[in-house]
RNA sequence: GUAGGUAUAGCUCAGUUGGUUAGAGCAUCAGAUUGUGGUUCUGAGGGUCGUCGGUUCGAGCCCGAUUACUUACCCCA
């Protein structure tokens, strides 16, 4: 058989042994933050139905669904197309030939979720569920096309206590990590809908979205290029820079946005929205976090209706690693109605590259097996047996190399895994019952009885 | 979808205006050391220079195409 190049698809990756050890670092930390908000995890499939994925995420989004083709033989139902008198275009093609489709993100799969399992759930349901997602995007630095996310969500409450605790979670669980300088920003969407009506335009909403949240990129200049090229006119942008430029402390934001958009019912909600969380925040005490108001978050995805997160690294040059928001009607589209949900999300792959690049991890020499035994023949290696079920029995964790290679070979080995301990059993050792015991970090070693090395090593 | 960059040993990379048999470090294997790793020393293996074509007496190097990877844009975690 002709062998093929070894590879795997781009943007995805493999992980050994020291990148899982520190993935389940990151893992765990934020887990152990969601569960003490309360709470509990779920788990949906790799693959969800195909529509119930399209239509969530715009347009942009859609194209980067990864589509899963059915089995069977599709050209049978291609041809059915060409006879019927249809284009045979891809936009006509894929329902017959797709169904299925990698998951893009959590947050839809689990308002699928929540109409499924209505009548088990006691709301408000509050759950959080870590499993990749898959987007068919170009790779790039920090963008991969398989990545992990981390939500935590809940649906049933419209209280904003929940959005408050959002700032919270982010805060504990990025501080437990060792960011020390980051910024949650805020922003509420009912105040760019609010916008958007006082200049007439509700419709392009996302247009006007998608525009200004680029303003840290392209500045004021090019903010106002892209949106007079959307057939927004001068009279527009006039209303919209005070609100985009606003500047200073969070109140005095918010102070400046009552006077400048109270015709607005919509965007005066916002703000009062905004302030009820801040009133909340008031009684809680945050490590690291800095919250900014900013009038310029939009956020892609078009299912948010309330305050919108995004959460950024001051101290390397990366995208967001975080974000999320209110979305008063996801379960809507599934046939739920009058069911508002929060959420948000840590980006665990884009988190890795800046505590990686910040040195971050605790470098505790992880060590997966504290001692290996080494034996010179198959006499030793049945003599070991009893020894090493007993280590075994005591909870320290051993492996017995097989018999068969030489003993430089197994001290190799315990080398290059960072195995501390060494017991080398040969006829000597089988004749007197002190065995070689050997420290591998000092060099040193002793003959010791199995009970004087058990208790050595329980106690290391 | 748009625009750049890169492609030489398992890995990271040198390779002079185009000139004999393409190099280094790391890794691997063997020996110095037949009961001892990490340090040290000695040696060995490993390459259709991404692929196809062109220019040339001669191409790793120049030109064209193609593929893969990568960076940025769009969008996003």
């Amino acid at each position: 058989m002709a062998s093929i190049k070894a590879s795997i698809p781009k943007g995805t990756r493999d992980f050994g042994p020291v990148e899982m050890i520190r993935r389940n670092h990151i893992y765990d930390t934020i887990k152990s933050v969601f569960k003490k908000f309360g709470y509990q995890e779920i788990q949906t499939p790799t693959m969800e139905n195909l529509d119930t994925l399209t239509g969530k995420y715009g347009d942009e989004g859609d194209k980067l669904i990864f589509k899963i083709l059915n089995s069977g033989d599709y050209m049978l139902k291609a041809d059915g197309l060409k006879q019927k008198g249809e284009e045979l275009s891809s936009k006509n093609l894929l329902p017959l030939i797709s169904e299925k489709a990698l998951r893009y993100d959590l947050t839809v799969p689990f308002a699928r979720y929540v109409v499924m399992h209505q009548n088990e759930i006691a709301f408000p349901f509050k759950r959080f569920q870590i499993q990749p997602v898959w987007r068919a995007d170009r790779p790039q630095k920090g963008r991969y096309r398989e990545f992990y996310q981390c939500d935590a969500d809940v649906v049933g409450s419209n209280s904003l206590l929940n959005e408050a605790e959002f700032i919270c979670i982010y805060d504990e669980a990025l501080s437990k990590l060792g960011l020390t300088d980051f910024t949650i920003k805020i922003n509420n969407r009912k105040i760019l809908t609010g916008i958007a009506e006082l200049i007439g335009k509700p419709s392009q909403i996302v247009d006007l979205t998608v525009a200004i949240d680029k303003l840290d990129k392209i500045g004021l200049e090019g903010v106002e290029k892209e949106l007079l090229s959307k057939g927004f006119t001068a009279d527009d942008l006039q209303t919209l820079k005070p609100v985009i430029l606003l500047a200073g402390t969070n109140e005095e934001k918010l102070a400046q946005l009552d006077t400048i958009l109270k015709t607005s019912e919509n965007s005066l909600k916002g703000i009062s929205e905004i302030r009820e969380v801040f009133d909340y925040l008031a009684s809680f005490k945050l490590n690291k976090a800095k919250i900014e108001l900013d009038l310029t978050l939009a956020r892609g995805l078009n299912y948010y209706t309330g305050c919108i997160f995004e959460v950024k690294t001051n101290e390397v040059t990366m995208g967001s690693i975080g974000g999320g928001g209110r979305y008063d009607d996801l379960t809507g589209m599934f046939g739920l109605q009058n069911l508002t949900g929060a959420g948000i999300s840590f980006g665990a792959d884009r988190i890795y590259d800046v505590l990686e690049e910040l040195n971050l991890f605790p470098h505790t020499t992880q060590e997966s097996t504290k001692v290996l035994i080494c034996v010179f023949g198959k006499e030793e290696e049945k003599y070991a047996l009893p020894l090493l079920a007993s280590l075994r029995a005591q909870h320290i964790h051993t492996e017995l190399y097989p018999f068969g290679a030489k003993i430089k070979k197994q001290m190799q080995y315990a080398n290059d895994k960072n195995i501390p301990y060494v017991i080398v059993i040969g006829s000597d050792e089988m004749q007197s019952g002190k065995l070689t015991f050997k420290n591998m970090q000092s060099g040193t070693q002793d003959k010791l009885s199995i009970d004087e090395i058990i208790e050595k090593l329980m106690i290391s």
